[in-house]
RNA sequence: GCGUCCGUAGCUCAGCGGAUAGAGCUCCCGCCUUCUAAGCGGGAGGUCGUUGGUUCGAAUCCAACCGGGCGUACCA
């Protein structure tokens, strides 16, 4: 298209402009959402219209006729139509879509894959504070961060995967508190809980694991002690309890950074005198502030309280320094939504400490509302009701809750239906998609594998010999021109068509999977699998795949194949499993 | 008040500058002698929150307004 265009401009067809380069208008190609609208479609000549001064049509029939002499296109296409208003259409040739097939038979879980980029991400998120079970929003958090690193590790970058320690600052003497109290009264004691303390319910659990492994050891140390020692036994476990949860839900960071480590190394001390040196700071009312509003942000914000604490934000500050201290090409953080206010600060104190904002991306997770039989189901931290993410797990299993809190965009709040993700059928996408996987199993399997008949009783011998199979595979991945598949288009036009658009699907993957990495958004992926899915169904319900012609059988046995490649490439980026039988 | 996210079919959501706005659920009507019917096809269902603006062209970009969520600490 981009030569069409140069070659266009050269012979002065395109009016005023001599060269591709006299206009900003680029070179688009895209699908069509109607079929009737051929393969792809170039939609350049409608917005050449004002710099060439013609009508649309007429450029882009200029346009298709340049197409036409080139030879190298000629040959993957095998019609190109103008439209109104100014469409070029084009139908790709069979040669294009063969090559597709065998590409993925090449490539294998590789496909789709962008070449390395040679640049670092961090990915931080969940950073849950350890004082509690994680609830469903730490879910989403938890689940839309793993995916978008399996996207970015997918699409050619290299990954870190980390997760923030608040093990530091008054929640955690907070929860040494409420450890104290309740370890002493498990073990007898009369003392009173913390009027302002964390729920009770929530704690004990962890509590009575630290009476078991313990005992009364600490029973007799002072309140000070105890509520620093307890404290901290309880705060591994609730850490432990996070980090085995999350691994149910195939999640694992490269690394569990602790915020007490800033404080004992003497970054937040260091980051302070950074921002003085950097002209950021002034002394009011005993405290020590930064000029955020200079910064960006709606007023100035505490970096050290009167009382000689350092706050949230300055050891945020501490912290961020260390990941740009690490030389990532970018750091993004994945946030709940009800963190949004303070974006603007954490972005001017690194602007402030003279590092390039523009590295930090921060994306904000919206809330999860979880339904059940139509009603939204209430959470109330104070009323103990939030719905906890090991509940949630444990009712519609690990594949259905990644899969539900991968499928939305981060922006948008999500309904969870919980009757839903339960279901198994066309109405819940995660079930339809690994059912799609699980078909094409079962078709390679009854191609390849012996079976019993049920009358008989008799073993009968599979259609396809693991000698021929074998001979198959080669020759798909062999002939990179992909002619073993040209016997897919000998049939009749409703099977070939079907076909078709399964591999037309097939072949936008690696734009899909390139669109969703500079999108941030895994959720394309999602859906991605889910169209897939409903193409295979459609193929399937028109043709069988094993017939009495041997190079039929052989050619749908490979675009089955690559199907199910693809499907579980796919599933693998947002982290649902792909199982060879329902 | 200010900031931010969201308003698309009865419901849950895609689409985010282009061709007749798409799926699934729900409601009707069809399709199993053959690889998983846990499936497929057809029908019904819309002033894309409202009003202006930019554009050859707006659900999509801009502005104002109307609804709803979240936030607005010397908490973390």
């Amino acid at each position: 298209m981009q030569q069409a265009f140069s070659a266009a401009c050269l012979d002065g067809a395109m009016g005023p402009l001599k060269s591709s380069a006299d206009c900003s208008v680029a070179v688009v190609i895209e699908k069509p959402k109607s079929a009737e609208h051929g393969d792809f479609a170039c939609g350049m000549a409608l917005k050449l219209a004002a710099p060439v001064k013609t009508s649309p049509l007429r450029i882009a029939e200029t346009l298709a006729q340049y197409i036409g002499k080139n030879e190298a296109c000629a040959a993957y296409l095998e019609k190109v139509e103008v439209a109104a208003p100014g469409f070029i259409n084009f139908t790709l040739g069979t040669a294009w879509l063969t090559e597709t097939i065998s590409a993925v038979h090449n490539l294998g879980s590789d496909y789709g894959r962008a070449p390395d980029r040679d640049k670092k991400v961090l990915v931080e998120y969940v950073s849950a504070n350890p004082t509690g079970e994680l609830h469903i929003g730490h879910g989403r958090n938890a689940v839309f961060g793993s995916c978008l690193a399996n996207l970015m590790k997918f699409g050619g970058y290299s990954v870190d995967q980390e997760f923030y320690i608040n093990d530091y600052g008054e929640q955690i003497l907070q929860l040494g508190r409420c450890a104290w109290a309740l370890y002493q009264r498990l073990l007898g004691q009369a003392v009173d809980y913390p009027t302002e303390g964390y729920p009770e319910e929530f704690l004990r659990d962890f509590v009575q694991s630290a009476v078991d492994t313990v005992g009364d050891q600490y029973l007799t140390v002072g309140d000070e002690e105890g509520c620093s020692i307890v404290g901290d036994l309880v705060k591994d476990l609730i850490i432990e309890n996070q980090r085995t949860l999350l691994k149910s839900l195939g999640i694992e960071f490269d690394v569990w950074y602790s915020e007490r480590s800033l404080h004992s190394g003497g970054n937040v001390v260091d980051v302070l005198k950074e921002f003085d040196k950097h002209g950021f700071t002034y002394e009011k009312d005993g405290a020590y502030w930064l000029k955020a509003q200079e910064l960006g942000d709606e007023r100035d914000r505490v970096l050290r309280k009167s009382t000689g604490a350092t706050t949230y934000l300055a050891n945020d500050a501490a912290y961020h320094l260390t990941k740009y201290g690490r030389n990532y090409d970018l750091m993004i953080n994945i946030w709940g939504a009800d963190h949004h206010g303070q974006v603007p600060g954490l972005k001017g104190a690194v602007r402030a400490l003279g590092q390039d904002p523009s590295k930090l991306e921060v994306i904000l997770t919206q809330m999860v509302n979880l339904s059940r039989d139509g009603q939204i189901v209430k959470m109330s931290k104070r009323a103990g009701t939030v719905i906890m993410l090991s509940e949630v797990i444990d009712e519609v299993g690990a594949d259905a809750t990644r899969y539900y809190l991968a499928e939305s965009s981060p922006q948008n709040t999500i309904n969870f239906d919980l009757d839903l993700a339960k279901k198994t059928g066309r109405e819940n996408p995660a079930f339809y998609i690994q059912y799609a996987h699980a078909r094409c199993c079962a078709i390679l399997r009854k191609a390849l594998e012996p079976s019993t008949n049920s009358e008989s009783g008799e073993t009968e011998q599979p259609p396809i010999s693991a000698h021929q199979w074998q001979e198959f595979l080669q020759e798909y991945k062999g002939d990179k021109q992909g002619k073993v598949f040209t016997a897919l288009f000998d049939s009749d036009a409703v099977i070939a068509g079907h076909q078709k658009a399964l591999i037309a699907r097939l072949e936008t993957f690696p734009s899909e999977v390139e669109e969703a990495v500079q999108a941030r958004n895994p959720g394309r992926i999602a859906r991605f699998a889910y169209d897939l899915a409903n193409d295979l169904q459609k193929f399937y319900e028109v043709s069988r795949v094993i017939t009495d012609d041997l190079s039929v059988s052989k050619a749908r046995l490979g675009l089955i194949f690559a199907t199910k490649q693809v499907l579980a490439n796919a599933l693998g980026i947002i982290g649902v499993s792909a199982p060879e039988r329902m």
